[in-house]
DNA sequence: AAGACGAAAGTGGTTGA
DNA sequence: TCAACAACTTTCGTCTT
């Protein structure tokens, strides 16, 4: 799934733009905003298809990763050049470094491939940002180490190890959102997903509705006056500790509703939870706690009359 | 007629024995 | 390993605007 890519300048729609290859970044000429375009192409060029093949494909270095099953380094034992020059002892140890090579990249690793491959090619789809596809690659690949693959789908594990890697650098994406980039249902993920996280001892910080709130927000286009508020509502709620084993998305969604109605900007509780992924009952009890604990009462009937 | 509200029963996951 | 439990969902009937 390559997606084609108009280069155009996001700030002033000029397609005159520069690219300055030694830097990394391609710039606009006319406005000179900084536009990250990926250019350098990792998928084609670098894929060996037999270790002959490899070395006449590669060149020479492209970044180290985690989203490349050899991590972006296809060093090799040697074996043209000075291995005559060496004394029969150095020389053994060459042959027994080159062994281990072709052992050690042939079973899990190409596992790797496909799976990082799949790997990028979600993340490119859900629109995550490199640092976490970096993170997902890593998790994948201590999992695939330590076997965990085995007994369950390869897509699974991929979707877990995104999953986790989200949930690391606070990135909001719900379960939802991720199994609908799979052919797997959401069960599914989430089994493998805490499997893989108590496996390798990757702790879990429970997401915050905070998290969730700019983007459920934007799909419902609301003022960012009515975010600040819900956000502002989420603390106050998480002070007065009855946030505590809610589930996220629903308090993000209450909070976004009660926004919505004392800033004016009436949703229905349906609209909300539609985005927000859980349902209207839901919303009505978390908005229901909202108002008594918080004292909203006044306030939202000061908002209707209005 | 649409949205809000609430009760009741069911589901999947966590926890503690 | 099993049962109790809390959170959340589904479904459906009633009330409000």
């Amino acid at each position: 799934m390559k997606k084609k890519t108009v280069f155009k300048c996001p700030e002033c729609k000029s397609q005159k733009l520069k690219s300055d290859k030694k830097k990394g970044e391609t710039i606009c000429k006319k406005c000179g905003f900084v536009i990250e375009e990926e250019l350098i192409d990792f998928s084609q060029e670098w894929r060996e298809f037999s270790s002959d093949q490899g070395d006449s494909a590669r060149r020479v270095g492209s970044p180290i990763t985690f989203t490349k099953h050899d991590q972006g380094l296809s060093t090799r034992v040697g074996t043209a050049g000075d291995l005559s020059k060496m004394n029969p002892s150095e020389r053994r140890n060459v042959f027994k470094m080159r062994k281990w090579q072709t052992r050690i990249s042939t079973p899990i690793e190409r596992n790797l491939k496909f799976a990082l491959a799949e790997l990028k090619r979600i993340s490119s789809f859900l629109d995550i940002s490199s640092v976490a596809t970096e993170e997902a690659g890593m998790i994948y690949r201590r999992a695939a180490e330590k076997g965990l693959v085995r007994g369950r789908s390869m897509e699974s594990v991929v979707a877990g190890a995104i999953y986790a890697a989200c949930r690391r650098y606070g990135i909001p994406r719900t379960l939802d959102e991720i199994s609908n980039a799979f052919p797997l249902d959401k069960k599914e993920i989430g089994k493998t997903y805490r499997f893989i996280c108590r496996q390798l001892g990757i702790r879990i910080l429970p997401t915050s509705p905070q998290d969730y709130v700019q983007r459920f927000a934007s799909e419902l286009n609301l003022k960012p006056e009515t975010v600040s508020k819900a956000m502002e509502i989420i603390k106050k709620a998480t002070d007065m500790e009855i946030t505590s084993g809610k589930g996220p998305t629903g308090i993000a969604a209450a909070a976004l509703y009660v926004a919505a109605l004392l800033s004016g900007e009436k949703k229905t509780q349906r609209e909300v939870a539609d985005v927000a992924g859980v349902t209207e009952v839901t919303i009505r009890n978390r908005y229901k706690e909202l108002l008594e604990k918080l004292g909203l009462e006044d306030e939202i009937k000061k908002a209707r009359d209005i």
